[in-house]
DNA sequence: ACGGATGTTTCACACAGTGAAACAGAGAAC
DNA sequence: GTTCTCTGTTTCACTGTGTGAAACATCCGT
């Protein structure tokens, strides 16, 4: 790989600020230390820094440091740049009013699936929840919709072990595969209390100019209002025609077999 | 300053990270080097460091940078890591329902006013938008209601020029001054259309155990719905009511004067 | 085919970033 | 009250890493 332009003071620092981006949202110099494997004076200094910059910020009574705003104005400014969700936003809207029920956005990246946006039915609040989080692809509506589009190189890289969340999950390779390959035939993916015991979903890709699948949307719902035939009868042809309006806003044209490019 | 503590390599690689947090969210080569002033190769080596990292990804076809998936995650927990919010959220909630408006919390950075949450009265969605957005202090309710509990040295250091947003926008060091002073007399500031035209909004301040001011929420709407009048004898009231609350559950006991430590 | 952009690569040098180890302070243990 | 231990801060000398300049490669418009 390309390691020749790579610095590697700024890596450093990159993976030290990831780190309160997983579990721990404050972390003292010590627990750093332990998790990045760092020498204590280079951890410090990285701290220091960070914090200079106003992406961390130490509480000075416990000396723990914090994500500070500079991280948010990034978060939220990436969000936005987005040009999908601008695009699927309505698409959501539309979705969660005609069927009653929680329609989201998300995005692959590497083995998990990421929130983009998400509309939920009981309007209220409470939406911003769950946005930017990642759970494991292969336990989800969407995660599977985009796999199952993956070549098999992709696959092969982004696959781990495949730890289950109920005992719905897939943890075989071989059912994975399977479950791909119908995926790709019918065009949609189901999710059936795979990920949370009670919760059922339906997801469909959606496709950018460039014929290839770079997010999916799904609904979610209870199994107490959504049944299995709803579900693949009802549900399924309603988010994959979403799905396709919102590719065909962002320049997908459906065609033959692949593209020449 | 202490600047022994700061790594030269790291600040310039957050500092480029930095550029797509404000105007443009996508940027070339060029346009990097020219706004952070760095030579072509070091902007490229951090550019790619960047992208190795995930922070970055880079459009293969314009060869434009744009703010990638990682800092998405940075942001997120950055924001649910954030005390006040959770404790404010339901507050928030109630003040929008029991008044049909708006209501929003921010905390203030340097000259800026960062949105944390918000709860529309128009339930459906939209929520997110403007979330981790930032605004002038001196052109908001919430950034008055902010600035007038700082000490005169802060308040020296975070002024700039007091740009104006609209005609009725506080342009006069000595004026915002009288403002801050009624702001502290009152425990609460109005905006009345100093940010929009149209808009009026009123803000009380958050302490936190410190009695330190960390925040405020604000309840903002259309001066159709907000007389005059009900922003100050209606909606003052119900906002420093809700304010007072989250400062006490945030460990604030109201006392007189100045608190020893 | 030419000119002027932009992005990529190379190279030699200086100094910025590094780890080890010494120092300081705050609790806890006794 | 004294000692021990754990965490955070500072110093220091070395070397390896990040640096800018400048050469090279590509693309695009004319």
């Amino acid at each position: 790989m390309s390691r020749t332009y790579t610095i590697e003071a700024l890596v450093r620092g990159l993976r030290v600020l990831s780190l309160f981006g997983t579990s721990e949202s404050e972390m003292t110099l010590q627990q750093i230390v332990t998790a990045s494997g760092l020498s204590k004076s280079t951890a410090f200094r990285i701290l220091s820094t960070l914090e200079h910059e106003g992406y961390l910020v130490r509480d000075e009574d416990t000396l723990r440091y914090r994500p500070g705003l500079a991280v948010l104005r990034l978060g939220f400014t990436a969000l936005s740049g987005l040009g999908i969700r601008e695009t699927a936003h309505p698409h959501l809207r539309r979705l969660s009013r005609e069927t009653g029920e929680t329609a989201s956005l998300s995005t692959l990246d590497g083995t998990e699936v990421i929130y983009l946006d998400r509309v939920r039915n009981r309007a209220i609040v409470g939406v911003v929840l769950g946005l930017g989080s990642r759970i494991p692809a292969h336990c989800a509506s969407m995660g599977k919709a985009m796999l199952a589009f993956l070549t098999d190189e992709e696959l092969e890289q982004v696959l781990g072990d495949l730890a289950p969340r109920t005992p719905h999950s897939i943890t075989d390779r071989t059912r994975l595969a399977e479950e791909l390959a119908r995926v790709r035939q019918r065009g949609f993916a189901i999710n059936d209390q795979e990920l949370e015991v009670g919760l059922r979903a339906v997801a469909a890709p959606i496709w950018n100019h460039q014929r290839r699948v770079i997010a999916a949307i799904n609904i979610t719902g209870s199994v107490s209002t959504i049944s299995r035939q709803r579900l693949v009868e009802d549900l399924a042809p309603t988010v994959m025609r979403s799905a396709h309006e919102i590719s065909e806003e962002l320049g997908f044209r459906p065609g033959l077999g692949d593209a020449a490019s």
